[in-house]
DNA sequence: TTCTCTACTGTGAACGCTCACAGAAGCATG
DNA sequence: CATGCTTCTGTGAGCGTTCACAGTAGAGAA
């Protein structure tokens, strides 16, 4: 009554091979496979070899969900996007973030899903499904601070790795994130020995990391420097090449014997172009502006951007290493990487 | 000796609730609970009202890895990118695809796995996964035409759609692509309309749909506006700025006399006209370029560009579409989709 | 010899779900 | 009153794996 051996059906897949298949195969037991499956320990080498030839020859793939069913683990992890919709995907940085969280994921064999919460609704259903148990942990990408997914998934026992320092607790809550202030802090330093007084700053918004940071640091090295504190110079952004415009705009009224701008990202320092262009100030002559990011954009205007270098490569790494270390039992920690100055025209 | 009901333990998570605690809770039977979680029929209104409750009391999520054992779906599709790497991340338009499949399947509550296969090994690995039935079906990003996953899942018989139309044998394979050649014909016929007689074309590489079809629609649309064609008017690209840039200057070289440009991609226009610009050429009064894609590229670049919108919102949702129907038994199809002249001031 | 220890192997019993089937109840038809 | 149909419900089996446990064989020690 039951299928015959390594069975299949006229049209349509195979059944796939099973464990017992690999068994008979090999002449050993359903034990013995799923050892050589998981290491490989109290196992013979003479069985070891049958087993792997047997599963070379059956051109068999262990079935992880009977897998999860039985350990609770589903060796998978989300990509969690939460918060301002379209934006990430505009940005560079994230495209570079994901490709190297798939990378180092795929490097260990483990299956990325991709979770898009813009709405609450959307924050709801994804929060749902991780809390399920259906993935191991999450990579968390969140601007803005006092995101409730941080708690949710705190609460509910995830194991999380988020980008960027979360602002508000950050307790139990493992992150990566590059160092801003000191990114700020170097920038701020080349603007100054390269014979700049009238430093000007346009910040990111105050609720996510890199505006409080690289704010603090420019401020820092502001009075390290001996250069005097003047709010005027400081002007507000929100990471938007319209913004960048508008504040150079408005930086250029305020003090127009501004000298150098030192942009809190390199969108916004495309926009700072723009408008220093039409107003006919010459970049690096007059004004000197240095960017954040290092994005494709920096390499693409004109004249190219000297900018802080963010590694996202090894942001992505760390956290993926990270994440699977906090999955294994380790405690959260936090990890920031010192970024680099890329020394191109405008600065 | 077994756990007491709802056991939990003391730290960490607590077993989370299975269909037979809402069964109990409800004060039905766990094939009863089945019938509602998959659809409700033959299931009383009063046992349908019981187990909804019993469900949100319990706060019970059904266990993918459970149901996936032995219906042998997965509930999941893979968005699995081939061939050349970094290219795509780099490329505003995968950006959209990428965003309108999570959004398109997240609504009907099934997961994406994102698998990036750029290396021989890696797509060897990725191959391997999907063919162990870990996923349902795949979404296929894939440039270059002869791409050898295509034949092989094609043989594994996994359900796939591509996104634009594959140059190679399109039998079984479903996909979903954007109308290049008559997009291409009627940015033409609208350059052709403006007064223009000398229209140059900058092509995309001769293995992509897009560089065939474009190229085409060009072709065939001179030949309706009784132009000549002039095989010097024609300089080929593949996509990117670099390559849009060094086009323009072999064109003027070689057609000094061009009064318009039709670029196969935005990125390439943005070449373009910055080679214009540098050889002196006003953009539209001298030249008018214009572009492919209506990516964010075509607004910040100065002049604005008119360029072919591509429906990428419809373009990703189709394909999921078709996708789920392909999973659900239905044969493959290929659609169409129409693209739409947006008329801004390079043209 | 007998015992112990180590290295290895096989065997049920789960894991949480769906599916097929059997059966019960209600109602109309012969 | 039996028969059939429809609607609903509960039960046992089994999906493919891992895990705990029981067992075997061989080596070395007593």
């Amino acid at each position: 009554m039951s299928r015959s051996s390594t069975s299949r059906s006229a049209e349509g897949r195979r059944r796939p091979p099973t464990i017992h298949d690999v068994a008979r195969e090999a002449g050993v037991s359903r034990g013995t496979v799923s050892r050589v499956l998981n290491g490989g320990h109290y196992v013979s080498p003479a069985a070891q070899d049958a087993v792997n030839a047997a599963i070379r020859k059956t051109g068999y793939v262990v079935n992880r969900h009977a897998r999860s069913l039985i350990t609770g683990r589903s060796d998978s992890v989300a990509f969690l996007l939460t918060e301002p919709q379209e934006r990430f995907f505009e940005d560079p940085n994230f495209n570079v973030l994901l490709r190297g969280c798939t990378q180092a994921l795929a490097d260990r064999d483990i299956p990325l899903l991709l979770m898009i919460a813009g709405t609450a609704d959307e924050r709801r259903r994804n929060l749902r499904y991780i809390e399920a148990g259906h993935v191991d942990g999450v990579l968390l990408v969140s601007s803005h601070s006092g995101d409730p997914v941080v708690t949710q998934l705190r609460r509910a026992g995830v194991p999380l790795v988020a980008c960027g320092k979360p602002l508000g607790q950050t307790a139990k809550v493992g992150y990566v994130a590059a160092d801003d202030r000191d990114g700020a802090r170097e920038m701020v330093r080349y603007l100054y020995a390269s014979g700049r007084r009238r430093i000007a700053t346009v910040t990111g918004p105050p609720d996510t990391p890199g505006g409080v940071e690289r704010l603090a640091g420019y401020r820092e090295t502001l009075a390290e420097c001996g250069l005097p504190a003047d709010e005027s110079l400081i002007v507000p952004g929100d990471y938007s090449r319209a913004s960048g415009e508008a504040a150079a705009g408005l930086l250029l009224e305020r003090a127009p014997d501004v000298d150098a701008v030192f942009v809190a990202s390199d969108l916004m320092a495309q926009g700072v172009l723009d408008t220093l262009a039409r107003a006919g100030r010459r970049v690096p002559e007059d004004v000197a502006v240095g960017g954040f990011d290092d994005s494709p954009a920096a390499v693409a205007s004109r004249p190219p951007l000297t900018t802080i270098r963010q590694p996202w490569d090894r942001i992505s790494a760390e956290m993926v290493r990270m994440l699977l270390a906090r999955i294994g039992g380790e405690e959260a920690a936090g990890v920031i990487l010192p970024t680099e100055l890329v020394r191109r025209e405008s600065a």
